[in-house]
DNA sequence: CATAGGATCGCCT
DNA sequence: GGCGATCCTATGT
């Protein structure tokens, strides 16, 4: 696997973490970051392997786009670190991270996570037998992996809320991690041709590309 | 109040 | 590759 060896203790991002200014220098180092959710007493956790910025009120993708407030979008103007997880398609609930300081929306879209512990919960949760990458390789079944709501909207990222973010020592240098176009936003014009998806290189937990 | 459509997925052909 | 699922959200009357 193209994770390196570490042997730090894992820890959590700070809280000045997410007040950084650029999404995608954001949504970049997340790559390799390990999500984690305790829910119903389950604990289950992925390494974070592709990501979206979204770039607030200036970005046509953006929910925030024009400084819009509505609110389901509200919880984006919070200070960064805060979960925005909204319903798409009905169906799925995408899981999202805000970042930046309060009032500037900026969001990272977390899209695939490769599994790691508590492989068989994931698999309950999505109903499948087989280990295969479309267990986590999406947004919409990533969060269905993770056990992620929308009633998880707005809250903070800390084991006190069940869903927060650890740092195990893992990061990618550019040469690393493969940009491309967004996913799913032809309607943003020329935003849509921006390369704001990010992936680890040659890693089989990544959503297929379309 | 009515309605259109979505930062998707899985099943079908 | 095509399409239906499924329901909340935003917008307009």
């Amino acid at each position: 696997m193209n994770f390196p060896e570490n042997n730090s203790p894992p820890k959590m991002l700070s809280k000045e973490w997410y007040l950084q200014e650029d999404v995608t220098i954001a949504a970049k180092s997340l790559l390799g970051k390990v999500l984690v959710t305790e829910l119903n007493g389950l604990k289950t956790s992925g390494i974070i392997v592709e990501t979206e910025a979204y770039n607030g009120i200036h970005d046509k993708a953006c929910h925030a786009y024009g400084g819009k407030r509505t609110p389901r979008t509200e919880v984006m103007y919070y200070r960064g670190g805060v979960a925005y997880v909204y319903l798409c398609y009905g169906i799925h609930h995408l899981f999202n991270i805000i970042t930046n300081k309060e009032d500037i929306p900026d969001a990272v879209l977390i899209r695939a996570i490769q599994p790691v512990h508590e492989v068989q919960t994931l698999l309950e949760r999505r109903k499948m037998i087989k280990l295969k990458p479309t267990l986590t390789a999406g947004p919409g079944v990533l969060s269905s992996a993770l056990g992620i709501k929308t009633e998880l909207s707005g809250i903070t990222l800390s084991p006190d809320s069940g869903i927060w973010v650890e740092d195990h020592g893992v990061s990618f240098s550019e040469d690393e991690i493969q940009s491309g176009p967004r996913v799913g936003v032809s309607y943003a014009a020329e935003d849509a041709l921006l390369p704001w998806r990010f992936s680890v290189k040659g890693n089989k937990w990544v959503s297929p590309s379309k």
